[in-house]
DNA sequence: TGTACATCAGTGAACGCGCGTTCACTGATGTAC
DNA sequence: TGTACATCAGTGAACGCGCGTTCACTGATGTAC
């Protein structure tokens, strides 16, 4: 049956925010095309209504993903009182490396999510993800107030702190919980 | 035809070492039975005599690939003068955040290959990995010549330096190689 | 505003394909004598 | 050492399954008058 325009709308956006949580919390392949229809409420046969091919989706999703933490980043790095900053960013690398983080692979960073199957992906996917990274790490780098060569290579530095102390403290959560917890500790440890 | 045992050895190692590659390489499903036998010069069908299914040789796969990377790190733990284990080590670090190393996925660090997908590999697969990252960063440890709970913490920050800057440098290799070399730049240059 | 009809988003059966796995068969190896 | 036979690793066709995608159909929406 005809649907209305704004329903329709819905309907599609619907079914990219579930792609967007559940590619990152199974990954691109595990998710087909029936499950994540399912979980936006709708039947398989409508998805080529709202999307060319999986893939397409798939590619749309690996740039609708950074949109949030870069709205963070953004602003924090507007804080106006630079102690307010520091503080604010200080309390997002903690989160970035909390248990919460850890334990939501669907909604916490795209990039720990993502990176390692991104070489892999179809070249439209790679390139939403690599524009995302690259302004990630302009957002990251403002938002830690650095700047100049030395200060974008720390803040590039840092960051794969957080990001590798996230990635490791997953691969590991279900075996060996106390290394995931001491991982994300030496992490959170930096100053 | 029946083969000699020491050919049947032979060839069960073959497809084993070609699954370490190819799964690092290619991710595990993206890499079928037949063509893992074909690299190593067999047909699908006698990969059942060797293995019990895929899954089981994937779980032996993620045991194996901590080999050289253990073994490397524990000769260097084991240099008996001090400076000459701090050059190794210093050396060990580099490589691992080289361009080599990022453009050499199939045969570089396992962790950097695999982290993102175990979570949702099967039990025997996991627990794997967990041994052998958990042997890793005792090994790592220690060839930094790090001890008690403050050089653990350490050991595993660093670490995680180096593998979240090879995980970053790899996910943008093919469509932002300056960004790329800019990530493996200010790893290397941690002191 | 009301009516008639064309549009098109949603549905679910059906498709083709690739995968892991099974199986009957082959023939050189290993063994019993 | 030589011979006869059982063993079993390798082969490739065939299987069942799940996936992405297609398609004929439905019926409420949107539009033309």
């Amino acid at each position: 049956m005809r649907i209305s325009k704004s329903q329709t709308k819905d309907n599609r956006e619907r079914a990219l925010a579930a792609a967007a949580k559940l590619f990152r919390e199974k990954g691109f392949d595990a998710v087909g095309v029936a499950e994540l229809m399912r979980a936006a409420g709708l039947t398989h046969g409508g998805f080529y209504n709202h999307f060319d091919s999986k893939e397409a989706l798939e590619a749309e999703s690996c740039a609708l993903v950074f949109d949030r933490s870069l709205g963070r980043l953004a602003a924090i790095a507007d804080l106006e009182d630079p102690d307010a900053r520091r503080a604010a960013f200080a309390a997002y690398r903690q989160r970035y490396v909390s248990q919460a983080s850890r334990d939501a692979p669907a909604s916490a960073c795209p990039m720990v999510a993502f990176a390692g199957d991104i070489p892999r992906r179809p070249p439209a996917s790679r390139e939403a993800f690599a524009e995302g990274l690259a302004a990630y790490l302009d957002a990251y780098t403002r938002a830690a107030g650095l700047e100049g060569d030395a200060g974008r290579a720390e803040a590039i530095r840092t960051f794969a702190t957080l990001f590798g102390a996230l990635a490791l403290a997953r691969s590991v959560a279900q075996e060996r919980p106390e290394l995931s917890d001491e991982i994300l500790q030496a992490a959170g440890q930096a100053q």
